[in-house]
DNA sequence: GATGAATGAGCATTCATTCAT
DNA sequence: AATGAATGAATGCTCATTCAT
């Protein structure tokens, strides 16, 4: 029940976790199926993780921290506005929507096993006060209220993502390009910027 | 001259395993589940249905046929790109969102028991040529490849979708309300037009 | 519950379990099975038969009552043992073994479903005395205590009918024929008796 | 490190489906029958078969490997064909008689699990060549085609087989000793040898 | 700590029989 | 009498978790 053996080994777990949940639900998904691809004893899952549904956990938890906390250093780091929302369009996104099977797991069963709300709304606050400055520097009046801004980001940010699981699980005929170029184009015209090709 | 088969029945089915499907997942809801607020014995469900699956298929296709052909029986009635247009977004949308477990069960398990891609590319289609008809009509030029067209719409509906699923589900602090607030503005804004208050 | 509407129908009742008992097994053949293609109603099986169990037990019982009434009957008629011999080996064998299911229905369940006992007692003492009083006629010893005679009648009896189920269902190299023959061969061997070619 | 994979386990499932699929059959046994008396839960089954499916066939193919190896040695260590002989009729028949729910179990189950044919096939041709070396060591001409030859062991196997199966399960007055006692004078007239007394 | 057999509650599904129509 | 929907006990099998080794 210990939780630091080898680390090497948690992540497997975890990566491998969250290929299948993905792929095949994380109620289709049984623990030796996890394990099976590893070539790990079953056993082994309870000497990193208290219970299946700790991984499911863990894998949306760490795997949103580990996103959120990157976003927020290359913010930090970035000088303005521009350049924050360049890292959120040019490097944030794209790594993101790379994620597949994270994102679909989010999807899919993220709302059943962890807090989404609180992810959501503190991605919706970040986001939103980046576009906020923008909007100020720029001089671009969006005309919107704060419930309307909210409503925007996550139907967009929801809709970007479950656009892209589409694609990949039922196969539409989008690539994450698409998806990304449209968002791109979607920012340079409502906040009259130029960020550069994709 | 036996008992008949009773429609009814097949139809609260489908209505209780939806509810259940949306609100706790196909696999953790069981058979026994669905049946037990409805007083019925287990086996009456196989009287109606092949097996869980089957429920869960029907409950998707026959909840998508029903909207669908709704959609476009109205919109054949409506004489215009911008009655369609006002159809859609008055009648259909606000129809479709308020229709949460249905929306989440086609979000989470549609993918995986349905023909999702084929249901969104005919409704892509659809409102796609709507969209292009009123473009054309009022003289506006959204300077989108068709791509990109479909990009914007899979974004929009799906992250519409899930943002109210989300809402309900997580408890974000929007309403279908907002949801539909924000299309309508943006397809004011986009379309040029006109169509009135929600 | 009544037991004489339709003879016709309580007859093909009857000859659709026999052949699915001996091809499927009773257990694995359901009722619903066996009305199937006879397009009957489930419903009407109950109105032949009081149960399951019953439809089984019928078909081996008035199955092997037709035969063995049949085989009296001829056995009566003919004038002599050597007569008698032919009817047997000639007519009744030959019938008996076409009857595949029937065959295969008996040995693989008549065990379970109705005393056995009483009917190869019965059918041993019939052949029994037939061969004794042939064996006095043709002057031959078989040298055979009564004990052996029951044996050797039920060694060579069921190893007929297993040969020949094995052969339909199993797909051994062997025909009914083959068995008619060796049989008839045996018999004319042990009692130095012509009876004709098969 | 962990428990064993314990065979005694296995071997005891296998032996009390033996003795419940004969008594029984196949289908009118559970899987809960089966480890009831020997104090086991039902899941224990799946870690040693795959199925129920695997227990019959297991059981049937591993019990004729046993019987038909056993044989096979025996006959090869027999140093001519009349010592071969005695060894059939002296130990292998009596040795497989007396297993009387695998007999059963063979007979009744075994076509619609195993492959009879490749079984009966195999046993009938090493028999046949044994009795038939025995012919030309004795002198004796049976005057059987092959055909003939392939029908008489099959008779002969099965019927005895069948015979002591009903005498066991239907309470027929017949043992496994007349059984084995007419065998013995069968093929004592047969190939004018003397195989000593039972 | 590592392993994987053991456990037994839980599940989807079948089916003989009944009985409302 | 005829029909076939209704019923619910029974069944084979799975699987998260524990724990003996």
């Amino acid at each position: 029940m210990a939780r630091e053996r080898d680390e090497g080994k948690r992540k497997a777990i975890l990566s491998e976790a969250t290929r299948l949940f993905a792929e095949k639900g994380f109620h289709a998904t049984s623990v030796a199926d996890v394990v099976a691809r590893l070539d790990m004893p079953v056993g082994s899952v309870y000497t990193y993780f208290k219970s299946k549904d700790d991984i499911i956990r863990s894998a949306i938890d760490e795997g949103w921290d580990d996103f959120y906390d990157a976003l927020l250093a290359a913010c930090a780091a970035a000088p303005g506005p521009v350049a924050k929302l360049e890292v959120l369009v040019g490097s944030f996104l794209p790594d993101l929507l790379e994620k597949t099977d994270f994102v679909a797991l989010i999807l899919s069963e993220g709302l059943r096993f962890t807090d989404l709300r609180d992810k959501v709304e503190r991605l919706a606050e970040l986001i939103g006060s980046i576009l906020r400055d923008l909007a100020r520097e720029r001089g671009v009046n969006l005309n919107l209220s704060p419930r309307q801004y909210q409503t925007a980001l996550s139907v967009f940010f929801l809709g970007m993502l479950d656009t892209v699981r589409l694609s990949k699980l039922a196969g539409l005929a989008l690539t994450e390009r698409d998806v990304l170029s449209f968002i791109h184009s979607m920012v340079q015209n409502a906040f009259k910027v130029d960020i550069g090709n994709l």
